[in-house]
DNA sequence: TCTGGGGTCCTAGGACCC
DNA sequence: TCTGGGGTCCTAGGACCC
């Protein structure tokens, strides 16, 4: 068996949290930038706050409703995501988080009557030591467990947990479940479902395998193995090494000075050289691309991406950076008026597994001890108090975060006062 | 004025090799 | 009229997830 614990509207209960008067009533998080919800309480939800919501066509709403709205604050989130997680492996030996506030454990090795007994002491642990609400599904498998999990919340409320263990209980929530509430099955693959005549899970259970393999090629063919009860999704348990790291960011405000988007462009260069550093990585290849807003139809669009190939692979700032640099010098074009660059680094390989060049003159070891010197630095005193001039210091591209919450359990000044 | 960010996997098609 | 076959690598694009 496999349980898949899920915190309840997550980032809203982190700021909850810390402040318990906001139980109860309409809260809502916005994305980077505080553009879009992307978190919303019970409350919320009632009033009609769609996901993904452009903040500013919900002021109406929000301002009428008096819904409390934050800014997301994802160092906070982390570090409650760690305590929720540190929490549930007291519970399993082998635990995959899938996400920031899901885990899947696996249960295979576990002998219990029922397991919702189990599910219930989970979540009144994470209750107890963190004060977050979870969630818990159990079933044979991870997409099992996720339909459990999805159906718990739906129609368990106070429970809080489902153990989907016979499979007249599995056959019943397939058949109560849309083909499109399947973890698996997105925007495109449920039109083309319905539009064939499958409308519950149970119809997708069903439905012929070569004409799943057909449509929805060989991760729809896993998928439908799964809601069989047959597991092919495997467990991860050590988080895998990234192949891909991306930092991409909107502007706080428009940008039509190319300081101004160098220096957001080097900041961004050198978060994914941090980054690599953290996994032990290297990169082979930098991706930098900018482009203007496109909801703004008055504007002159432009889009523009390009590749740069590394002689050496690296994760020092200073030399992603040159490279940012050099490819921003390639694409920036003048006259317009920019919302978002980024920086992509790929092809990666292992730090200690470098293929060097006869002709490379940089001397790579004192790099090395120059990045681990800032890392440290940084890591100490905060982030970015040692950086390279072209980062600069403007304010101009810098996200905007007007509701941003207190770092309440990482920062030694934001510690909640309870009484002055 | 204001519409997120960071990932993964799969497939098709082209270039190239022997 | 006849015009190989098999393989790899790369890229772009499309789907998905949170």
């Amino acid at each position: 068996m496999i349980a898949l614990v899920d915190c309840n509207n997550f980032y809203v209960s982190c700021e909850r949290l810390f402040c318990p008067s906001l139980e109860g009533k309409p809260v809502v998080v916005l994305s980077n930038n505080d553009g879009c919800v992307i978190a919303r309480s019970d409350e919320a939800k009632a009033i009609g706050i769609e996901m993904g919501a452009p903040a500013f066509m919900m002021d109406r709403l929000l301002t009428e409703n008096k819904v409390a709205v934050f800014s997301s604050n994802y160092t906070l989130y982390g570090s409650l995501s760690d305590r929720v997680v540190k929490t549930l492996q007291a519970f399993v030996e082998n635990l995959e988080v899938y996400s920031i506030d899901e885990a899947f454990l696996d249960l295979t090795t576990m002998v219990y009557e029922d397991f919702t007994e189990l599910a219930s002491t989970l979540r009144q642990t994470v209750k107890s030591n963190v004060g977050i609400p979870v969630t818990v599904g159990i079933a044979k498998t991870k997409t099992l467990a996720k339909m459990a999990n999805r159906y718990a919340k739906k129609h368990m409320k106070a429970a809080g947990v489902f153990y989907m263990d016979t499979d007249d209980k599995v056959k019943q929530v397939l058949s109560l479940t849309g083909v499109g509430d399947v973890w698996g099955v997105g925007k495109q693959y449920e039109k083309l479902l319905i539009r064939n005549g499958f409308k519950t899970a149970l119809d997708l259970v069903n439905a012929p395998e070569e004409w799943i393999r057909k449509n929805m090629s060989v991760v729809g063919q896993r998928l439908l193995t799964e809601l069989k009860g047959i597991p092919c999704i495997e467990m991860e348990e050590t988080a895998a090494i990234k192949k891909a790291i991306c930092t991409a960011r909107s502007f706080g405000e428009l940008l039509s000075s190319k300081e101004d988007v160098r220096q957001a462009t080097a900041n961004q260069a050198s978060r994914c050289a941090e980054k690599l550093r953290k996994q032990k990585s290297c990169c082979k290849l930098i991706q930098v691309f900018l482009q203007t807003n496109v909801h703004r139809q008055q504007d002159k669009q432009y889009f523009r991406s390009i590749n740069l190939d590394l002689p050496v692979a690296t994760n020092s700032s200073a030399e992603l950076i040159f490279y940012a640099m050099k490819g921003l010098d390639r694409i920036y074009k003048e006259g317009y008026n920019f919302k978002k660059s980024g920086v992509l680094v790929t092809n990666l390989v292992p730090e200690n597994e470098l293929q060097m060049s006869m002709f490379d003159k940089r001397d790579r070891e004192k790099d090395k001890r120059l990045m681990g010197a800032l890392d440290k630095v940084n890591f100490r005193f905060g982030k970015d108090l040692v950086r390279f001039a072209v980062q600069g210091y403007s304010e101009k591209w810098k996200l905007r975060q007007a509701r941003l919450s207190p770092c309440y359990t990482t920062r030694l000044e934001d510690l909640l006062t309870i009484k002055d």
